[in-house]
DNA sequence: GCTATCACG
DNA sequence: GACGTACGTGATAGCC
């Protein structure tokens, strides 16, 4: 066959290549390569279908010539034209991103044509290879779904919906857009396409579209002639919107005269190669694929081992073995053209586990040292890009070591490919390396994080470092970073290390990395934690590490100003204090403090803790302060210290100076039951409750011109357990905006809500809270300073009333014994390692049980919120700042407030939909001002 | 590095 | 019958 030219006779297959990659994976189960975990979903689909194409060239409608289109990665020209092209795209799912290079792959071992054209899109390759064909006097069949590539069909052009054999001729066309190919791209740019944010005219669909094209013949008719439109508004908006009209005919005008650098003649069909496809099929582990292959091309089918058994759930065991830790075997990278290998291996595999080295810890402020790279267990690299040269040579104290590469080429040689979405970056805790490269201007995307797989997957079990995963699943121990920065006064930054030193160490951590995600990829569908990690764990990264960059501004004058006052009241109270002791001593040391009271002044229930010192508590000081003046004072001075050391004094510390704001870093796994923890400083700990502490929040403030917004679920816990434990009557309640506590207490204690008394009430609030910690007689008497029987009368009393809760609180803990996780609504699981412990640890493990799935399934549902809550305000010059468990503060200028609110709101009270259906509605309260007291 | 204390939800 | 208890966090100071 080879050697003829395509013409009259001949028939072209052309199929879109990407498109059809993104259906295969919807389509199909996610499905994993047995020996690593490698997905291979779409990959198989895609087979499928190349096989299909295979047997058809042997079929009666054979085509002559074939080819596999692919879009190219990055922007096309149509970026140009319109920055907002395809801009509303989500980015592909991570367990898609590796499968893309493995497609081109199977095209070419299937030895079709595999073609993609940078700056360009599948569909223009499409479009000039059927132009081409049909002026050659050919025929041709598109096979995709994809409408933009309606406006071809005609003229001997076809297309082929190969999922669900459905072929489209013009009459097809008809049918879908009301007019005939020639004008479906006027039709198209006057509806628009929300899918590839083609903008199209306002209000006007497909429907009304093809009829004003029907009427007028054409789109440029159309709009010369706009003013004959008889609906006032439709006139309007398409006279008003011309340009944009216009611009969206170009962008879904398909390109039908492209340079390529191959013809239809290079398209011919070829027969596989035997070898090359059952090498790679076989490497696949295809077997049915692999095997039916073998058949149609009469050879021997390939022998694939059988997939091992279940992998244990303790996985130190199935730890991949096979390549041995070898820390001699690291690159170091110290020119472009070394890099550039790293680059192209890059490209090649689809991904690479990356961590950075740094001076420090606070990503706001340190400076980048290196970059590791891993694309395979064993094969890493460090690129040293700021290792400064050894203090000994009295200039060479501040110069840099020799060779490194500039860390700007560095970084803009591996811009492209962190930024490249068909490109996976796997990092452990990504948020740090994404905050720090996005201070040199590269933004990570898309990633994967195997800190948050591993709390996605374990949870309650351990925590989840890098240094403990390595130990646990890869029973390997890492190179300690102590004998290299020392400790103490002595320590030194990364920057100081000998690059031959940072080596082994930063290349490992990489290699590490890549490990860990290839040993819990897998797991993460066995587990059923996918869609826990997927919608709850890795979109919040960008989302915290965008609050984190905004942080907050504090007023540095009136800390201060604070700061003073509290050392003059606690000067006071201390001097007072030693008088009433009749002597000196440091009143901030319990132990002391102790010895002074119950051994010098003799007061009475004094306590010895485990090291034989008296506890001398706020509760016990409160007890002692009716028999003497001593312990209120103490009291009053550990108020004051506190709020001085840990907030006026410290915060100031906090300030970053570049930006006069402080920015908090949120640990996205810190807390077992999904919870965030702010630490460096910690912003969900402000003091509210206390007068004089609530007062420092007024440091907390809004820039000039703007003002803070707090939004808070009201009794979002209190709701949670009502519908989990299904309490009709609480249900109701919340349903009419009743108060629950007053409507609990008159439940329990028979007294009607219009006799309430500020007392009963306090008690019942105490028992509700005190249901969603796992109850107990002991704690509630003592929170509520009851003798002990009186308070389980009222939890006998309350469970009498509820025997709902009673049940839940039953079966939870049940459920946690026979699976050794409990779960939240939203799937998320959390390990209770001791439920089945024996003595006190069994009380604790147990009320852990109970409180989890409610406090967990709270933190679910702000974190739904926090992820959708940038794209819902995007429109408004709001930011958002904080969040403390039930509250997120947003800064906004005054004009935007009424609109921020609004958005906000209805973001956080739907936050649990579509996922779960809640039997209450959460209610949001907001209030706003110009600091976070006035805001709260 | 551990313990006690106390700030928050 | 004794155990020894509210759930989840982080920062600071004292003390070894």
């Amino acid at each position: 066959m080879s050697g003829t030219t395509f013409g009259k006779g001949c028939h072209l297959h052309l199929i879109d290549g990407s498109a059809f990659i993104f259906r295969a994976y919807h389509a199909l189960p996610p499905l994993t390569r047995k020996s690593d975990g490698l997905p291979i979903g779409a990959v198989a689909g895609f087979c499928n279908m190349l096989f299909k194409q295979v047997e058809d060239n042997k079929g009666p409608d054979a085509p002559t010539h074939v080819a596999v289109i692919f879009d190219h990665s990055g922007m096309s020209f149509r970026n140009e034209m319109y920055d907002q092209y395809k801009a509303n795209r989500p980015p592909a799912p991570e367990d898609l991103v590796p499968q893309f290079p493995l497609t081109r792959e199977a095209t070419k071992a299937f030895n079709i044509a595999c073609k993609e054209v940078e700056g360009f899109e599948a569909d223009d390759i499409i479009a000039t290879l059927a132009c081409q064909a049909r002026a050659a006097g050919g025929r041709v069949t598109i096979i995709s779904s994809d409408k933009d590539l309606m406006q071809l069909v005609g003229g001997g052009v076809e297309m082929l919906d190969a999922m669900k054999n459905k072929r489209i001729d013009s009459d097809g066309v008809v049918e879908k857009f009301g007019v005939g190919p020639d004008r479906v791209v006027d039709v198209q740019a006057l509806a628009g396409d929300s899918v590839d944010n083609v903008p199209g005219a306002p209000g006007i669909g497909i429907k009304t579209a093809a009829l004003l094209i029907n009427e007028f013949g054409s789109l440029e008719e159309l709009l010369d002639r706009a003013e004959e439109i008889k609906q006032p508004k439709r006139r309007q908006t398409l006279i008003e919107m011309r340009d944009q009209i216009e611009l969206s005919k170009k962008l879904v005008q398909l390109d039908c005269d492209m340079e390529l650098d191959f013809t239809l003649d290079d398209l011919e069909v070829m027969e596989p190669d035997a070898d090359t496809l059952m090498t790679f099929l076989t490497e696949m582990e295809f077997r049915t694929l692999s095997k039916r292959m073998a058949d149609r091309l009469g050879v021997e089918a390939p022998a694939i081992p059988e997939a091992p058994a279940a992998a244990p759930v303790s996985a130190a065991a199935e730890a991949p073995e096979a390549v041995p830790f070898d820390k001699d075997k690291y690159e170091c990278v110290r020119d472009a053209a070394a890099l550039q290998v790293w680059v192209d291996r890059i490209r090649e595999r689809g991904w690479v586990a990356v961590d950075t080295e740094t001076t420090g810890l606070d990503e706001m402020v340190v400076d980048l040292v290196g970059i590791s790279l891993c694309v395979e267990a064993g094969e890493a690299c460090y690129i040293p890009l700021a290792h400064k040269a050894g203090g000994d040579d009295l200039f060479g104290g501040e110069g840099l070591s020799e060779g490194q590469m500039p860390l700007e080429e560095a970084v803009a040689m591996l811009k492209d490919v962190l930024e490249d979405p068909a490109v996976l970056k796997i990092g452990q805790n990504m948020k740090y390396d994404a905050k720090i490269l996005h201070r040199y201007g590269v933004d990570v995307a898309p990633i994967d994080d195997t800190m948050l797989m591993s709390y996605a997957l374990h949870a309650g079990l351990h925590g989840h470092g890098m240094d403990a995963l390595s130990e646990r699943y890869l029973d390997h121990t890492p190179i300690p970073i102590k004998p290299l920065l020392g400790s103490g006064k002595s320590a030194i930054t990364f920057d100081r290390v000998p690059i031959e030193d940072a080596v082994p160490y930063a290349a490992e951590d990489a290699d590490i990395t890549l490990r860990l995600w290839q040993a819990f990829k897998p797991q993460l569908h066995q587990e059923r934690v996918t869609t826990v990690y997927e919608t709850l764990e890795r979109p919040l990264v960008p989302v915290l590490a965008e609050m984190e960059r905004n942080g907050i501004k504090v007023d540095r004058d009136t800390l201060s100003r604070m700061s003073n006052a509290f050392a003059q009241k606690m000067a006071g109270l201390e001097a007072e204090i030693h008088e009433l002791a009749a002597e000196t001593f440091n009143v901030g040391s319990p132990a002391q403090l102790g010895e002074i009271l119950f051994d010098k002044m003799g007061l009475e229930g004094g306590k010895r803790g485990k090291n034989g010192k008296y506890s001398t508590g706020a509760d016990i000081l409160e007890d002692l302060a009716t028999e003497h003046d001593l312990p209120r004072r103490v009291l009053d001075w550990r108020q004051l210290s506190k709020l001085k050391s840990t907030y006026t004094d410290a915060l100031q510390d906090h300030i970053n100076p570049d930006t006069g704001r402080v920015h908090t870093s949120y640990a996205q796994t810190g807390a077992s039951t999904g919870r965030m923890a702010s630490t460096d400083p910690n912003l969900q700990n402000i003091p509210v409750r206390s007068e004089e502490g609530r007062r420092i929040r007024e440091a907390f403030v809004a820039e000039e011109g703007n003002v803070l917004l707090s939004l808070d679920y009201s009794q979002i816990e209190l709701r949670i357990l009502a519908h989990m434990a299904g309490i009709e009557t609480l249900q109701q309640a919340f349903a009419e905006g009743q108060d629950i506590h007053a409507l609990t207490a008159s439940e329990m204690f028979g007294v009607p809500l219009e006799e309430m008394t500020p007392e009963i009430r306090r008690q019942a609030k105490a028992i509700n809270f005190g249901v969603i910690y796992g109850i107990s007689g002991f704690g509630l008497a003592r929170n509520l300073r009851i003798p002990r029987k009186d308070a389980q009368g009222f939890i006998d009393r309350y469970f009498e009333r509820f025997p709902g809760i009673r049940k839940y609180m039953d079966s939870t803990v049940e459920f946690a014994k026979e699976h050794g996780y409990v779960q939240t609504l939203f799937g998320r699981k959390i390990h209770t390692a001791e439920i089945n412990a024996k003595g006190p640890k069994a009380g604790f493990a147990k009320r852990a049980a109970i409180n989890a799935p409610i406090q967990g399934t709270a933190a679910d549902v702000i974190r739904r919120a926090m992820i959708r809550m940038p794209g819902a305000i995007a429109h408004l010059p709001a930011r958002m700042l904080l969040q403390v468990h039930d509250e997120l503060l947003f800064e906004v200028p005054e004009a935007a407030v009424e609109e921020t609110i609004a958005a906000a709101r209805e973001v956080m009270e739907n936050a649990a939909d579509p996922a779960v259906h809640l039997d209450v509605k959460l209610v949001v309260d907001a209030g706003r001002g110009k600091n976070w007291a006035e805001a709260h």
